[in-house]
DNA sequence: GATGAATGAGGCTTCATTCAT
DNA sequence: TATGAATGAAGCCTCATTCAT
């Protein structure tokens, strides 16, 4: 008479505690011991539900993957249709609201970023986050070029998504590590002027989606 | 008589030793053993050098904010005069051969920027580097807005200079963990254009400069 | 109406489990995960049927020292009643055939012997698996002597048995450990000559067993 | 100005510390505390000296095989030049004296033999001692039989050497494990008459000798 | 009887730091 | 200054055992 397996929320119950004490205090940081009572679990269990420490960061990235994913939908979701709206709600899903809202998620995300270097499955992961934004970005840039609101080249919209992915990027790691470089609320307004320009908006409507 | 004191070498030394293991095993991962190793000293030395592993890495940061500071000034000492060629040579300096040249700077680089997040020297030391930057750029903006090569408002400067110093810094971290995502050559290109608009720069003066 | 208990059979079939483990990674290497998986039940069961894991040890032992005393039993039938040919027997179903017969069971025979070093129910159950081989031994001297076959002093029995006992023990832990130690074929002939010398067996007899 | 290595008597102690707890618990349980406690020295120094516990392993092996060459040369000294002596001596040095002399060294022994059948390094060491031993009595036996003492076919020789090292090794395993199955004293008795028998030693001489 | 999750102790190993020389 | 040994505190992981279902 088995008990219905609970290892799915586990393993994410898990990998949050382990975010939780990322943040705090980077992952190499982060001891099993720690995660276990961040989730209020006995040490050992967590060796149960997962075969090593790397095991929860894959999982970990793969749930702040997710939740950057999801956060992008639900932010653009009102701008539908509309390119040149659902480009500003791109910037400002990342960078409105003090530049990076969650300061947690923003470290997490940078010391995501760190592992990356050095291991090839969180790179796998974290480069599919960031193309994943990059190709929403694209997308929207094709439809604006269809509909006449963008004049970019066909052939710059890869490079300028990841232009604009990169600043985001870049941004983030200001926020967090230099905040006192970004004059308070100019992330999003440099972010779309530079965005607006590479995406070759027309002035008229650069200034109405100020 | 006592032999002359070889502190400072030896310090650099084993700085140099910390940035070369940082960046294949991060900072965690660098035991001072490694260090010692890669320094050609014995391990004992080390701690005779440095109070402690964290003092190493704020030595070390600061050798790398050096070399930082001095290689945009070989690069952007043959533009000297000329703002738009300066801001050109800015860019250029930091993302033209490879988007990042040396990958194990690179990888310091990040490392540090994690570290950066727990460690409230580090922070500053970093974000004195991104701050040597910003002003760099704030001064090349000022003289071209003096000159009339630039036309940005004086209130924008300090915007655009991080927007810039962002997008830099967020393609060092797509370089060195998403390169894919970046078509080969487009980051300098792209800085540039969206630099230009946010300096003002004429459309003529953009294009000789390219 | 309970089920019937099946936890005889499920006791082998895990004592069984335990075995096949201890073959390959000795007593402490094989853990209770590895045995439930051996014998195709969920881990938690092992300890429904067993205290702890060293009554499974004891229960493994005892089956291997009943599947020794069998195979005894077996192959010393055909030779029932002819001393020399019995002793013959012994000797062949110990040594013939590779020095050891199955390479599994002989790991764990040595195994038991090194548990057996550091527990009393193992040892116990170990010396009398020996003493059960040495008492049919002595049982087949003491015939021979009857019936004149052998010549052996009936003080120096015990004794005999004893180092046709070591001998064969001696011979497990060589095939296990330095099999290029043996000539091939030489241990039950070799065994033959020093039993039949310790039993006093007449030449002729000794020849025509060969 | 560097201190004298002390590795070298480290590791010895390192090692020995090993066998004596390895005789009490075998190998799995003797741990590096254990280990370091024996020795008297810190747990860390353990890991200093060696790369893992495995490593003690092994030169607690050579120690072992070591010391077990020094007691046959040590013991057959004496009888050097007589080959029936020293074929008796080579027996008594193993056998005679509580059969197997030091219960620490024999359980040693005997776990030794376990772990060998799991590690080949092990394995490779444990054979080498029991080879040695077998090319010593191989040795005494060529020259009993150029001297006319022995009359063992040549081609019999290695067979009757590692019939000899088999009963012996199979003593020590008796000794440790089942001792009331040897008759008090008998075990060099044993095999010193199943050895001339092996060799072809004329009964005159055997007696001699006994 | 059976399952699989849960517990917590303990083991091996690594490592920053200290120390005697 | 320099060396290499020494120290002791964690850290990751394994595992026997227990428990709720």
């Amino acid at each position: 008479m088995p008990r219905p397996s609970n290892t799915a929320e586990r393993r994410a119950q898990i990998a949050r505690a382990l975010l939780k004490n990322m943040a705090e205090r980077g992952y190499e940081g982060a001891s099993i011991g720690a995660i276990a009572a961040a989730a209020h679990i006995a040490p050992g269990l967590v060796h149960y539900h997962f075969e090593s420490k790397r095991e929860i960061l894959l999982a970990a990235v793969e749930l702040l993957a997710q939740d950057y994913a999801h956060r992008i939908e639900r932010q653009l979701a009102p701008a539908a249709g509309d390119p040149a709206a659902e480009l500003r709600a791109f910037i400002d899903a990342h960078l409105r609201t003090g530049e990076g809202a969650d300061p947690s998620a923003l470290a997490c995300w940078i010391c995501v970023s760190g592992e990356a270097l050095r291991d090839a499955d969180v790179r796998k992961a974290f480069a599919g986050a960031l193309e994943g934004a990059a190709q929403r970005l694209v997308a929207i840039a094709r439809r604006g070029a269809r509909e006449g609101v963008f004049s970019c080249a066909r052939a710059d919209v890869d490079a300028a998504a990841a232009a604009i992915v990169a600043t985001i990027q870049g941004y983030f790691v200001l926020a967090a590590t230099a905040r006192e470089l970004i004059p308070p609320g100019s992330a999003a307004d440099a972010t779309w002027a530079m965005a607006s320009g590479l995406f070759g908006l027309s002035s008229t409507t650069r200034e109405a989606s100020r």
